[in-house]
DNA sequence: CACATGATCGCCT
DNA sequence: GGCGATCATGTGG
């Protein structure tokens, strides 16, 4: 399925474990599930090996409501249909006529919300910018939208699980990039970063102000 | 580092 | 027909 992932990516399974998470994890309130998937890992498998990021940069995006998401006002198209899935599918779309952009369903089937991949670390080989920025993550990974309405919870080739051995990370919290047109929206803090993550995308001036807790 | 611009096309109105 | 949940590059401080 779709395209080969940078080499540079390549992690041993075993050493991380990959203990999955509960379906229940992703039903839960969406901001809080876009804070608590920082420091979670996105791996995909291809050809025999697996390919693997540490998740450092999400954006909630909140359905019906939210006039920046997908989703606002009820939308049901064909491209958005994933959204509307169960918490932890994948909803992958292209914009700017050249990225892919991924997300993390969330909450029950029929409620369409979602958490924006915005931002990764790679293993220590992989370059600082590699994956920082929602573009440049799925470039990296290989993610197109042949992955939309795929089920990150179903033991295939592309999952998403815990890291054994890392604290708590230090979390950031700013509005959302890129969604200036959303009216009053546009100013919601749901935006979510490691604050010590060097990989984190967006103007260093909005990652500075430290809004951050826990 | 800040800001401006062009590239490029699927998606919805 | 118009516009993006972006990025690389170029300019200037």
């Amino acid at each position: 399925m779709s395209d080969s992932p940078d080499p540079r990516l390549c992690i041993d399974p075993d050493s991380l474990g990959m203990r999955e998470l509960p379906r229940t994890f992703f039903r839960r309130a969406t901001a809080q599930i876009a804070r608590d998937l920082i420091g979670l890992w996105l791996a995909r498998s291809w050809d025999g090996r697996w390919y693997g990021a540490r998740i450092v940069e999400t954006e909630a995006y909140l359905g019906a409501t939210d006039a920046a998401a997908h989703s606002w006002r009820g939308r049901r198209t064909p491209r958005v249909e994933p959204m509307y899935q169960d918490g932890g599918t994948l909803y992958v779309f292209f914009v700017y006529g050249m990225h892919h952009c991924a997300n993390v369903v969330t909450r029950p089937a029929g409620i369409a919300e979602a958490c924006l991949l915005r931002a990764a670390e790679g293993p220590e080989a992989a370059p600082r910018r590699l994956l920082s920025g929602p573009g440049r993550l799925c470039s990296a990974l290989g993610i197109t939208r042949d992955w939309s309405g795929y089920d990150l919870l179903s033991g295939g080739d592309l999952r998403l699980f815990r890291d054994p051995g890392r604290r708590r990370p230090r979390i950031g919290v700013t509005k959302r990039i890129g969604v200036d047109y959303a009216g009053e929206a546009k100013e919601w803090p749901l935006r979510f970063f490691d604050m010590d993550s060097p990989a984190v995308s967006g103007p260093a001036r909005l990652n500075r102000r430290m809004t951050g807790d826990q």
